[in-house]
RNA sequence: GCCGCUAUGGUGGAAUAGGCAGACACAAAGGACUUAAAAUCCUUCGCCGUAAAAAGCGUACCGGUUCGACCCCGGUUAGCGGCACCA
C-alpha cells in the first residue's frame, strides 16, 4: 500500500472539520489547558514558513493534552488591522476590509492545510465590529479611571507615512516599517498610562514562569532605578530639582546641566547675557530627532547659561549651569548634577568645557577617565562626613542627610514611558470619544458601542498628518453625547496593539454580544496555561497585553492578575545560508510547496525536528527527505506487524525508554529528540521485528507530529474499529520506570581517567563485579600491568575508573 | 558602552547533579536490486595514523579545579539578539 499523503491528509482534514473533535467546553469537569500561539497578521505574501514552527509546537503539545484527558483550548485568530493591509489598499484603491477578508480566507486555508488542531469555531478578527467593541470599551474604561489622557506631546512622526510612531516602532532612528527617517514632531495624541504599572508590571514576574531572557528584557525595558531628587538653589532664586543614582558623589558635583526642553531656560531669558546663544542651542536641538540626538553622543555640546550659578547644597559653592542635549527631558527632571570625576558623560563634557573634576571616590586617576566603579571597595574622600566610607555606605547616609535637612528624598524612575495610543490612520478601531466645544473631550456612551469605521473615499493620510477620517465632515460631526451641542469625533485610530492586547480573552467566549467574555469562562479558562511567541514581542505586545490585563484584574473583571502563566519562545527560520528570509534575497520558503511536495506530515514532522526550538535554524529543502523518509518506513510497518498485542523482549525496553523520552520532550519543547527518539524506535523495529501492540503506541507517539497519516494507519490496523479515531484518542502512552533498563549494562572502563575498554555486567552490579570484570578485559590488562591500583572510582552503570601507579 | 545568549564533524544538530563526545538526520563514497533511473536495502563516514590494528589528537582560544571537564571557575576571541547620553 502507497502512502498517499495527499489523499489522506485531504480525508482526514474534511472528517475533522465535519466532526470538530477539537471544540473546547467551557465548564468541563476535565482539567483545562489553554495553549496559545500569537494570532497571525494575515498578510497578502500568505503564511511564511516562519509560522509552522510555533504553531505546530503548539499544536503538539494541545493533540497531546487531549490524549491525557485534559478539556483543550487551542484557538486562533486574525491580528488584521495594520499599515502593511492599509498601504495595499491605497495602491490599489481596494477597501482594506475586502483585502483582509480575502488575505483571512487565504491564511484560513493555509492553515487547514497544516492540520492544526484550532477550535475553528472560535476564530477571532480584531476588525469585526463586534470584536473592536469590546476593544474601545475597555479604551473607554481606562478613560474613565483616568488611565487615558490627551496630551501635547513631542512624538516620532515618520516622514513617509506620515504618522505617529510609538517609541517601540522606531528602529535605529528609522520607521521600523518603511525605512524611512524619523523626526520629533509637537502633536496632540492620546496616552495610556502604562507607567502607573510599571512597578507592578516587574514586581509580578516572580509569579509567572517565563523564560530568563523574556523576564531581564522586560526588567531592562521598563528600567526601574533607585536614586534620589535633591533640591538646588541657584542665583536667581528659583530651585531647580535634579535626579541622581549617586548621591554619594554630591561632594564631586561641579556643574549643572539642563536639558534644552527645560522649562527654566525659558524662564531665565531675560536674566541671561547669552540668551541669544542659547536660543540657538535650544532650536538646533528641537529640530534633530532622537536618533540624530543620540547619534551624535560621541562629541559632547552644550551652552552656559550666562547670568546664572547653582548652588550645591552640601558644600555651598556657586556652580556653573549649563544646558546640553546629552540631558533628557523625558527622563527624571530634566536636569542633572553632574560629577565629572565619577560618570563617563560629565568627564568628557567636563574636559571639553573646562569644568573642575574633584574627585571624591578614591581608586582611580580622575584626570585621565571618570572613575565609574560602583562597589563596595571604593572609599569616600573629599567628602567632609563621607570621608572614609566605602561608596554603599555613603549612598544611605547621604540620602539620610538629605532628608533630614529637607532637601531631598528618596526616588525610584522608570524608563518606560506612557504609551502614545493615537495613530492617524484610517486601519485601526476608531477611538470612541468626542470633542464637545463646551464639556470639552467626552466619551461615548457604552451602548453606541462599537463606532464602526465609516466608509471613506481615500485612506491616504493628510498632508497635515491628520487622519484620513478628518475628511468626513459627515462622520466627524456629531452631537455630544452630555449636553447635545455640537462635537466633533476623535478621528485618530487605535495602534495595531490594541486589538492583540486582549484576544487570548475573547477566545474565551468569542460570540458574547453583553460583554467581553462571560464570567464563567473567564473564570474557567483563565489564565492563558502556555503561551508561546517570538522574542520580537517581549517588550511591545506582551508588556501591552499584561498591562491590559492587569486593569481588568483592577475593574475586577478577570480573575488572575497575571494574563500567561508560562510564556517561551520559538527561534527564527532562516534561508539556506543563514540569511534572513526575503524577497529580495530570493529564498523565501512558502509552505505550500513543501506540503504539494511532501505532505503536511512531513512538514510538521520536519519543521520540529530541524534544531532547537529556541535557537534559530536555516531551512534545508534537501533535509526535508529525511523526515519523509521517516514517514515513509513507519508507514511500511503496517504490512510488517505480528498480530501480537505485547511488546517483544527484544524491543521492551527500547519502548518503555521511548515513551519516556517522547513524553517528557514535548512538555520541554525538545520536539527534536522526541523525534530522534521515535526514529530510533522504527530503526530498532526493522532490525527486529515489530508485533501490533508495539505498533500501536508508536502511532499514539506519533500522532500528535503527523496526525493525518496516523489517523489512517489506525484505521487500517483496526484500532478505529476499536476505540475510535485516533483525534478523539484519551489514552497517552506509558511507561514502567523499572522495564526501561536492561537486565545487563554496558560499562565504560578508564586507567587513569582514559577510556580502554567497555565491559558488560549486570546492571546495578558493585564495586568489585565491575572492577573482576574490567581487570579480565585484554586491553585494561595491559595498561594497568604492573602498576599497583591506588584508587577505583565507580558510576553505576556508567563507568569504572582505574587509578594505577 | 551596558544586559542577555551562542561557539561541537562536510551540514543540521545530540549529549550537562562533571562520567563512553558526535545520538538522530542530511550530504558524500562504495555495494545490492534494476535493462536503466527513481525508490528501497546493506556498508563506510571527527582528525592523524596503520596492510589492518594499536598508540596519539580532538567540543572557538589560553589557563585552573578534578580520578575524570563540551559541562564548573578565571581570562581571551568571534558571532547573534536587546538596550543605548536613562544621570
Amino acid at each position: 500500500m502507497k502512502y498517499d499523503f495527499t489523499a489522506i491528509e485531504k480525508k482526514w482534514q474534511a472528517r475533522w472539520e465535519q466532526e470538530k473533535p477539537f471544540a473546547a467546553k467551557t465548564g468541563d469537569a476535565r482539567e483545562k489547558f489553554y495553549g496559545l500561539i500569537e494570532f497571525p497578521y494575515p498578510s497578502g505574501q500568505g503564511l511564511h514558513v516562519g509560522h509552522p514552527r510555533p504553531f505546530t509546537a503548539m499544536d503538539i503539545i494541545c493533540r497531546k493534552k487531549r490524549m491525557q484527558n485534559y478539556n483543550v483550548l487551542f484557538p486562533i485568530g486574525f491580528d488584521a488591522f495594520g499599515l502593511p493591509t492599509e498601504n495595499y489598499a491605497i495602491k490599489n484603491h481596494i477597501h482594506p476590509a475586502i483585502v483582509t477578508k480575502k488575505n483571512i480566507e487565504n491564511f484560513t486555508n493555509q492553515l487547514k492545510m497544516l492540520g492544526y488542531s484550532f477550535d475553528w469555531d472560535r476564530a477571532v478578527d480584531t476588525t469585526d465590529p463586534n470584536y473592536y467593541k469590546w476593544t474601545q470599551w475597555i479604551f473607554l474604561q481606562m478613560y474613565k479611571k483616568g488611565l487615558a489622557y490627551k496630551t501635547t506631546m513631542p512624538v516620532n512622526w515618520c516622514t513617509s507615512c506620515k504618522c505617529v510612531l510609538a517609541n517601540e516602532e522606531v528602529v535605529n532612528g528609522v520607521c521600523e516599517r518603511c525605512g524611512s527617517e524619523v523626526i520629533r514632531k509637537e502633536k496632540s495624541q492620546w496616552m495610556l498610562a502604562i507607567t502607573k504599572y510599571a512597578q507592578r508590571l516587574i514586581d509580578d514576574l516572580d509569579d509567572v514562569d517565563y523564560i530568563e531572557r523574556v523576564k531581564t528584557q522586560q526588567k531592562n525595558w521598563i528600567g526601574r532605578s533607585t536614586g534620589a531628587e535633591v533640591t538646588f538653589q541657584t542665583t536667581l532664586g528659583d530651585d531647580l530639582l535634579i535626579y541622581t543614582t549617586r548621591p554619594d558623589t554630591m561632594f564631586g558635583a561641579t556643574y549643572m546641566v539642563l536639558s534644552p526642553e527645560h522649562p527654566y531656560v525659558k524662564k531665565w531669558q531675560d536674566k541671561l547675557n547669552n540668551w541669544d546663544e542659547v536660543a540657538a542651542y535650544v532650536d538646533a536641538a528641537a529640530h534633530k530627532s532622537d536618533f540624530e540626538r543620540s547619534e551624535l553622543n560621541k562629541e559632547k555640546t552644550g551652552v552656559r547659561l550666562d547670568g546664572v550659578m547653582g548652588i550645591n547644597p552640601v558644600n555651598g559653592k556657586q556652580i556653573p549651569i549649563f544646558i546640553s542635549d546629552y540631558v533628557l527631558v523625558t527622563y527624571g527632571t530634566g536636569a542633572i548634577m553632574a560629577v565629572p570625576a565619577h560618570d563617563d558623560r560629565d568627564w568628557e563634557f567636563a574636559k571639553k568645557f573646562g569644568c573642575e573634576i574633584v574627585e571624591v571616590v578614591k581608586g582611580g586617576n580622575v584626570e585621565e577617565a571618570a572613575f565609574t566603579l560602583k562597589d563596595d571597595t571604593g572609599i569616600m574622600v573629599n567628602s567632609d562626613f563621607l570621608n572614609g566610607m566605602t561608596v554603599k555606605q555613603a549612598i544611605p547616609a547621604m540620602k539620610q542627610w538629605l532628608v533630614e535637612k529637607g532637601i531631598g528624598k528618596e526616588k525610584v524612575n522608570y524608563k518606560l514611558r506612557d504609551w502614545v495610543f493615537s495613530r492617524q490612520r484610517y486601519w485601526g478601531e476608531p477611538i470612541p470619544m468626542v470633542k464637545c466645544e463646551t464639556c470639552g473631550w467626552v466619551p461615548l456612551p457604552e451602548e453606541e458601542l462599537p463606532l464602526v469605521l465609516p466608509q471613506v473615499d481615500s485612506y491616504e493620510p493628510t498632508d497635515d498628518g491628520e487622519s484620513p477620517l478628518s475628511k468626513m465632515t459627515d462622520w466627524v460631526n456629531t452631537t455630544c453625547p452630555c449636553c447635545g451641542g455640537k462635537a466633533q469625533r476623535e478621528t485618530d485610530t487605535m495602534p495595531q496593539w490594541a486589538g492583540s492586547s486582549w484576544y487570548y480573552l475573547r477566545y474565551m467566549d468569542p460570540h458574547n454580544d453583553k460583554e467581553l467574555a462571560s464570567k464563567e469562562a473567564l473564570e474557567y479558562w483563565s489564565p492563558v496555561d502556555w503561551y508561546n511567541g517570538g522574542m520580537e514581542h517581549t517588550t511591545l505586545h506582551l508588556l501591552y497585553s499584561r498591562f491590559w490585563h492587569k486593569f481588568l484584574y483592577d475593574l475586577g473583571i478577570v480573575p488572575t492578575k497575571e494574563p500567561y502563566q508560562k510564556r517561551t519562545a520559538h527561534g527564527m527560520i532562516l534561508g539556506e545560508g543563514g540569511e534572513k528570509m526575503s524577497k529580495s534575497r530570493g529564498n523565501v520558503i512558502n509552505p505550500n510547496d513543501i506540503v504539494d511536495q511532501y505532505g503536511a506530515d512531513t512538514m510538521r514532522l520536519h519543521i520540529m525536528f530541524i534544531g532547537d526550538f529556541e535557537k534559530a535554524v536555516s531551512w534545508s529543502n534537501e533535509a526535508v527527505k529525511g523526515s519523509k523518509r521517516f514517514l515513509d518506513r513507519v508507514w511500511n510497518l503496517q504490512d510488517a506487524c505480528t498480530d501480537s498485542m505485547e511488546y517483544s523482549a527484544k524491543n521492551e525496553t527500547a519502548m518503555h525508554k521511548t515513551i519516556r523520552k517522547v513524553t517528557k520532550d514535548i512538555d520541554e519543547l525538545k520536539m527534536n529528540t522526541a523525534i530522534s527518539a521515535m526514529m530510533s524506535l522504527v530503526n530498532d523495529f526493522y532490525a527486529n521485528g515489530v508485533t501490533r501492540g508495539e505498533l500501536k503506541t508508536l502511532l499514539l507517539l506519533l500522532s500528535p507530529f503527523a496526525p493525518h497519516m496516523v489517523e489512517e494507519m489506525w484505521e487500517n490496523l483496526g484500532f478505529a474499529a476499536e476505540t475510535g479515531k485516533m483525534a478523539c484518542q484519551n489514552e497517552w502512552p506509558t511507561w514502567d520506570e523499572a522495564k526501561t533498563v536492561d537486565a545487563n549494562v554496558e560499562m565504560a572502563v578508564q586507567v587513569c581517567g582514559k577510556l580502554r575498554g567497555t565491559v558488560v555486567v549486570p546492571v546495578d552490579s558493585e564495586q568489585d563485579t565491575v572492577l573482576a570484570a574490567a581487570l579480565a578485559h585484554e586491553k585494561v590488562a595491559r595498561f594497568v600491568e604492573g602498576k599497583n591500583l591506588v584508587k577505583v572510582i565507580l558510576v553505576k552503570n556508567k563507568l569504572i575508573n582505574l587509578i594505577a601507579k
